[in-house]
DNA sequence: TAGATTGTTAATCGATTAACAATC
DNA sequence: TAGATTGTTAATCGATTAACAATC
């Protein structure tokens, strides 16, 4: 029974319209279109309209989008209807800055605690979330529900940490170490990686010096 | 005189070989083929040829590709020859986060500075990096000449930031607040947005489920 | 020569864009 | 009715994949 699913690049872009959304419904805006999104965001029109097409129908014709039937509408879509907890593992500089980072509230996400196997890190407190031991890690996962889980150790235990959050029933994974990693048929893994964007920026810098040259 | 370009989903791809094959030549591989690099990486190796197609003629058929030719092509193509600075603004969590990463330097590419606003965060040191106060920050990437900034502050900053950037002659912006900017023409800008990331992430947890259920 | 592997061409797949009928 | 704007279809564009001749 395999619905044919939303494109990964439409995918993506959803959350940007979520908190587009957000942000005009505390504006007071009643109604947007697409046109109007389009040029919040820098994407075209039809490009907004034909991912919205992807969910249920949630405009109207003629007159545009509700803002709060398309909050709903996309709420649904991503699966944000309750509030969504995530662990992030490694506590270092990145995992710390994850768990301060308020971005994650707009989409009703939630850090709720670090893992580390750093005897000067565990017991500490980042932004109100505990740095707990690695051991603890499924316990914590099964007893309070959590699906999300996001890497940020070095690349070399990067694997390991994959291998123990699939144990614990992880079912989306986000990597921001530098390495491919594989987990389990039924889990979700995204890479990614600032140092190789920072490097394939320099190509545009090059690229862009010899146009000049 | 517009040389058609490397796509941008192979462009993404070229640093990851790099780095396998910084890797491989450490681990004292002299020679590699597309299909190990495909093991390795979880690519196609048909997809690793055609990538590696619009450099130079880089590879030996019937043989596989040298390391070290293949890591002077890279570099030449990706603009890495020597070695590459870059700024961060916005010295919060996350700044010193990547001010502390040390996945930067494979590329041969260094965070010089951090730049901030906040008194309490100027005259810092973040792993070997001075935060420096703004108005600082036009002077020191033309006495560095630096091409690369990064943008970590909040999303109600960050276009004056980038604006800032632009004018101060940077050529290519990774913005990781959760807002859309805008450059002028010349400049190449792309966004990393963690939050969202992670809120695409949700909707294969919610599909996951549904299969099960 | 036989086996391996690239670089390239062609076929396939999928996403973006344009156009417009349907609808308010 | 006239004007606005969606949802969808079709056309275009671009990337991935497969196949294989060229080469070692």
């Amino acid at each position: 029974m395999d619905r044919p699913g939303i494109p990964r690049p439409s995918l993506g872009r959803l959350p940007l319209y979520y908190r587009f959304l957000v942000q005009a419904g505390e504006a007071g805006r009643a109604v947007v279109s697409s046109d109007e999104m389009g040029q919040a965001l820098g994407l075209p029109a039809a490009q907004i309209r034909k991912d919205l097409s992807y969910l249920r129908e949630l405009g109207r014709r003629g007159v545009g989008y509700d803002v709060g039937v398309l909050l709903d509408g996309l709420r649904e879509a991503l699966g944000l209807g309750h509030q969504k907890g995530a662990i992030v593992v490694g506590a270092g500089h990145l995992g710390q800055a994850l768990a301060s980072y308020a971005g994650f509230s707009v989409y009703g996400m939630r850090i709720v605690a670090l893992f580390d196997d750093d005897p000067a890190k565990i017991g500490m407190w980042v932004a109100g979330r505990p740095v707990l031991p690695m051991h603890l890690m499924p316990a914590t996962v099964l007893r309070l529900g959590i699906q999300l889980g996001i890497i940020a150790v070095p690349a070399w235990a990067a694997q390991a940490v994959a291998d123990a959050m699939v144990a614990a029933g992880i079912m989306a994974i986000l990597n921001l170490a530098p390495a491919r990693l594989s987990a389990s048929q039924g889990v979700w893994l995204e890479h990614e990686d600032l140092a190789s964007r920072l490097a394939a920026l320099a190509y545009h810098v090059r690229r862009r010096a010899e146009t000049e040259g």
